[in-house]
DNA sequence: TAATCGCGTAACCATTTGGTTACATGATAG
DNA sequence: CTATCATGTAACCAAATGGTTACGCGATTA
């Protein structure tokens, strides 16, 4: 079953602010309004709005209104993309450490 | 034995581009000269000179001089902190799918 | 109905980012 | 030596990013 595109790109993207990163931490306590969110930050209102909707994009948090307020929530999903990009390197910072060593000393055979 | 810091920030700032993705890629198979990795890119040498310097900065690849060469190597040891800080979310891919569902019973959200 | 609350959007701005071309430098070939 | 190769750096530029203030709008409350 092929899988809906959580797009790569834009889930490494959204990643890259430690704010939202940060954001996506408080969520994975339990779902907030978008003013709490802000709250616990020292930049603006909007800042912040700017930043959940990013997040909205990547699917890393969904909204849902409820009155006045805003309700997002985390959805890790995307998050199992990143995991499958990583799948492809934890060999190597098992194995590194001896390659580097290796290779400082000499050059092995392994292409 | 606390570990070189590693800084998260400037991990998942280099992994937030496609092309740094690429190039770490690349190095997962062998190390290579830069030349050789510019090669595979429609971008010019310097924008690739570039991103190995950012990629050095985070410590995701090491440099060697080798005559006029210089070889790039993966070190994928800071990609542990983007695992260290996945795992916080690894229980939430589990649990989350019927809360997805939910919300998505109203709403479409395919690009 | 009017005032207010919660929150997104618009318009704007400075900084960062990713790319380019031109040049500098060190190693190798002649 | 001199020319050339491999590659980084400088200077520059357009676009993207992250922030701000002003404003709009639906939901609440007085």
């Amino acid at each position: 079953m092929r899988q809906a595109g959580f797009s790569e790109r834009a889930v490494f993207k959204a990643l890259s602010d430690p704010t939202r990163r940060e954001i996506l931490a408080l969520l994975r306590e339990r779902r907030r309004p978008a003013g709490e969110i802000a709250a616990r930050f020292s930049i603006s209102r909007p800042a912040i709005s700017k930043h959940l909707r990013l997040l909205r994009g990547a699917k890393l948090v969904t909204e849902t209104r409820d009155g006045r307020e805003r309700l997002y929530q985390l959805n890790a999903a995307p998050l199992k993309s990143v995991d499958a990009w990583l799948a492809a390197y934890r060999r190597h910072w098992r194995t590194q450490l001896q390659n580097l060593k290796h290779y400082v000393e000499n050059e092995s055979g392994e292409t």
